[in-house]
DNA sequence: CAACTGAAAATTGTCAACAATCTGCAATCC
DNA sequence: GGATTGCAGATTGTTGACAATTTTCAGTTG
């Protein structure tokens, strides 16, 4: 994966159309956090924002309905999905056997080119650790299991993957995710860094595994504090 | 999971709007084949067929779009989706870890009546095998897998699975699939029920894990036969 | 004063028409 | 003759209007 090829705006336009650009806005208000979970989406406002009719708009929110970000109910309109524990828990579930998946693909594949990326994400998350910079800390870990996913050479992997994970976040925008250990956090990527580096696939994907039940156990301390 | 509640033709119409309803039947028409991988879906076609305007048609199809049953170009179209060797391929990794985690979970979780379920299915299954009828045995086993993933509790789970198996079929439709050893695949399903009843959750995620391994190795062989 | 009734307003569901683009084919040019 | 151009015809993209339903809220009633 060298760099994309930055598309130019022309391009854009003539290959995706009002829908597919309309959804990916509204996907980023609500993994923004600007549209709330549970709250109403009206469709005639964000069509007045987006400057179309309200055609594109519904063909859009039916495709983020499907993937989940969004609920539907009939003649009252769609609204931003409100994800409880216990559906967090489920995801978290499926998530672990993924990272298992991915650990191990990654250390049977990753060229050392990706793995030298690797290991620069881990440094530069070490730095905003140092920093006690939560805002980056969290930017970095996202764009880490998004390369890391990435580098497990599995397109399908990475949609099923990050679909979930989308998901998560929703659940994150509560509040509720980050025990506050971030530092232990990193110390578990350079482990799972360093086995993929040695090729220890097996090592590699429990190593990726326990990351996510770890990261599980403290999304459950911080919602058992102000939750359900 | 009690019986389904029979819902009236009246409550359908009430609660799922037109564009799911139009959703489920394009999904039927691409799941059996009537519209074939790689064809291109007409609009007024189908806004004829159903008796609606295009409007609900091109919200389902973005919907279909979102899950994957369906490709789209600008101004040329929707297309139903080809599934290369390749594609399965990766479908079929993930899938390989999912069933594990099924299999786990429902070995933990399962009730003795849905295990008396799985085991009839298995007998049928035996019986459709002994007659040799393959399109049943096809549909026992289909019902078998969505029963198994069911009896899994994790509702997010179920969808994921489905959705990938979903494509599947896709790929399936090109009739490559099952390289004829259906009495085979019988006997692993029996093992599998017998470590659920044995609530041997390693051992169970192990064999379902192992049967979506050899249940690709015969997509293997069939592709190798006449495909790329 | 709480509960109900019913009309007005807001919002979603659906449609039919129009604009933009692609496809196929015949006419034209080199 | 082969490539190019230009024109129907078909198909998709988008829009604004109208129908159906829900929500809101003032007025009424017990």
């Amino acid at each position: 994966m060298p760099l994309a090829p930055a598309p130019t705006t022309l391009q854009l336009v003539q290959t995706n159309s009002l829908p597919a650009l309309v959804y990916a806005e509204i996907e980023q208000l609500i993994l923004r956090g600007e549209l709330a979970s549970g709250q109403h989406v009206n469709e005639s406002e964000l069509a007045l924002r987006f400057g179309t009719s309200r055609g594109p708009i519904r063909e859009a929110l039916r495709a983020l309905e499907e993937s989940g970000l969004v609920r539907s109910e009939k003649h009252r309109g769609v609204f931003v999905r409100e994800i409880s524990v216990a559906e967090a828990d489920e995801i978290y579930d499926i998530r672990e056997a993924l990272d298992q998946l991915i650990g191990c693909r990654v250390a049977e594949r990753a060229t050392p080119q990706q793995i030298r990326e690797l290991k620069t994400a881990v440094a530069e998350m070490d730095e905003a650790t140092s920093l006690k910079d939560v805002k980056r800390y969290h930017a970095l870990n996202l764009k880490f299991h998004d390369m890391i996913v990435d580098f497990a050479g599995n397109a399908r992997l990475t949609e099923t993957y990050r679909l979930l994970t989308k998901e998560l976040l929703l659940f994150r925008l509560r509040g509720l995710q980050d025990g506050g250990g971030f530092a232990v956090s990193n110390t578990e990527h350079k482990a799972v860094v360093k086995a993929i580096a040695a090729r220890d696939s097996v090592l590699a994907g429990d190593l990726l595994r326990r990351h996510a039940a770890e990261s599980r156990a403290r999304m459950h301390k911080a919602a058992g504090r102000r939750d359900e």
